[in-house]
DNA sequence: TTCGAATATTAGGCTACTATAATTTCTAGT
DNA sequence: ACTAGAAATTATAGTAGCCTAATATTCGAA
C-alpha cells in the first residue's frame, strides 16, 4: 500500500522544483527563488525550505541570495520527471485520445506516480518517440537530451521559412488559439512580414487549396519556437 | 502544478483507508482500528487519527471504541477508488504486458494520480470490462457494483463444477503460483476431494489433452473465490 | 558611495500524516 | 461481578510542506 513510487525519496514536491529548475535553466533564465516561487505558485519562503532540503539531499547548489544550479545528481532527477512527463503525453495523446491543449494537466499528476517501468512500456508501445506532443524533446532513458536548435519565432527573418517546433505546454487557451491558426510542432511556414516596435509577425502556412496567412501577435510569436529550413526567400 | 486530482480534497492516505474500510466490509470483516492498522501497515494511533478526519469530514461513522462503518459519501468515494484500482489493472494488463501479479503494484499508486476522465477513457478502450485481471467485479461509473455469487473453494461440495472467480490481488508470490497451477479467473473445474481438518482439496481442471488434478492446501484454498456451476457429480 | 527598493531568508504557525508511550475502555473468563 | 488482558484512545513528538510577518542582504540609481 506505499503511495510512493519506487524512486529513491523524492516527493512529488521535490520533483517539480527540480522540474522547473531544469526547465528554467534550458530556457536560459537564472533559478531565483522568486522566479520559483511564481512558476511553481508558492511563496517564496516555501523555496527557500524546499532550496534547503534539496541542497543537503545533494541535488542542487544553492549560494544564499543567488539563485541555484543543479548537481548532476539533480539534473538526472530533473530529467527523469521530463522523460515521464513527456512520454506520458505522448501516449495520452496517441492512444487514448487526450488533445494537446488537455494532456499537460494529467501528464502533470502521472509523472509523479507512473514507475520507470511503465513509462518504459508506453514509449516503447509508441516506438521510443523523440518527441512529445508540443514538439519538446524527450530525455532517453539514459537522461540523455537533444535540444534541438531552434529560435522564437520573433526572431525568424522575414522570407525565411521554418518549421513550427515547439510550444510550452502550460495554457490550454493558448494551445488551441495556435492550433486554430492550422499551427502543430511540424508544420513549415514562410515567414512573410514582421512589424516593428513588438509588433505582429504574418507567416504563410501552405496549404493543400492554396496557402493561408496568419497574423501573430508579438507575444504569442515569442513563446513559438521555430526551426529555420531555408535561410532566405530565393525568390 | 497542482499535485492532486480534481476530485474533492481527499488524500491518498484517506482514500486508502477508505478503500480497504469497503473492501473489508466486503469481505464481511468488520472495520476494527487494529485491523485497519495491520491491513495498512501504520501504527493503530495513526489509524485512529484518521478515522476521526474521515468523521468529520461525513465519510464515515464512528463509534469509539467498536470499529467504522462508512457513510453513503464514503462509500461512493471508496467505489471510486476501487473502479480506478481496477480499471487501471485491466488496461495495464491487457494493453501494456502487465502480468496479474506485478500489476496491483502499479495500479495500487496510480489509483490516487488518474483523473476520472483518463479512467474513462481507459474503460471505454476496453470495452467498458466488468472484471478486472483477477476476476474482481469493476464498479460502474455511477457507483454500483455486483458482488458475484461465490464462495471460498473450501466450501465447494466434493462434486461440483466450479468457476475460478476471484482471488486477492497483493501477493505477487502467491499470483504467480496459482498461475502455475493453471488457475486463472474464468477457469473451471471440478472438486474430487477434500481432506477434513483443514486439509489439501484436490481439484480436476479439464484441458487439451486430458485434465490434470491439482491439490491445494487449505489456506490458499481459502482465498480463492469461486462460483458453482454444477451442484453435484451427476455421473 | 550610500540608500532605498527588490529580493531572500529566518521566525513562527498551521495541517496532515506518521510514530511511541501512557492511559482508558471494553470484554471474556473465572 | 470482577478483573486481567486486549484493544482503542489520548498525549506528545517528528517530518514535510505550506503560509504570513519580520528581518537581512543585495544591487542599482542618485
Amino acid at each position: 500500500m506505499s503511495a510512493a513510487p519506487e524512486r529513491a525519496g523524492l516527493s512529488r514536491s521535490a520533483e517539480d522544483y527540480l522540474k522547473v529548475i531544469y526547465e528554467l535553466k534550458a530556457k536560459g533564465v537564472p533559478a531565483h527563488t522568486s522566479t520559483l516561487a511564481a512558476e511553481l505558485s508558492v511563496a517564496p519562503p516555501s523555496v527557500s525550505g524546499m532550496i534547503k532540503r534539496l541542497s543537503e539531499s545533494g541535488l542542487l547548489e544553492h549560494a544564499p541570495y543567488h539563485g541555484v544550479e543543479l548537481t548532476s545528481t539533480g539534473r538526472h532527477a530533473a530529467l527523469g520527471v521530463l522523460r515521464r512527463h513527456r512520454v506520458l503525453e505522448a501516449y495520452l495523446t496517441s492512444k487514448l485520445g487526450y488533445s494537446w491543449d488537455t494532456v499537460h494537466e494529467e501528464a502533470e499528476r502521472l509523472e509523479h506516480a507512473v514507475s520507470d517501468v511503465l513509462i518504459e512500456r508506453m514509449a516503447l508501445a509508441l516506438n521510443n518517440p523523440r518527441f512529445d506532443p508540443h514538439g519538446a524533446p524527450i530525455p532517453t532513458e539514459a537522461g540523455d537530451m537533444e535540444e534541438p536548435e531552434s529560435m522564437p519565432l520573433t526572431e525568424v527573418p522575414v522570407g525565411s521559412v521554418a518549421l513550427f517546433s515547439m510550444v510550452g505546454d502550460r495554457e490550454p487557451e493558448r494551445l488551441r488559439f495556435i492550433e486554430s491558426l492550422g499551427l502543430r510542432p511540424g508544420v513549415s511556414f514562410r515567414v512573410v512580414a514582421k512589424q516593428p516596435f513588438r509588433g505582429p509577425v504574418t507567416i504563410r502556412i501552405p496549404g493543400t487549396a492554396g496557402s493561408s496567412d496568419e497574423v501573430i501577435g508579438h507575444e504569442l510569436a515569442e513563446g513559438l519556437s521555430c526551426t529555420v529550413v531555408e535561410e532566405l526567400d530565393h525568390a
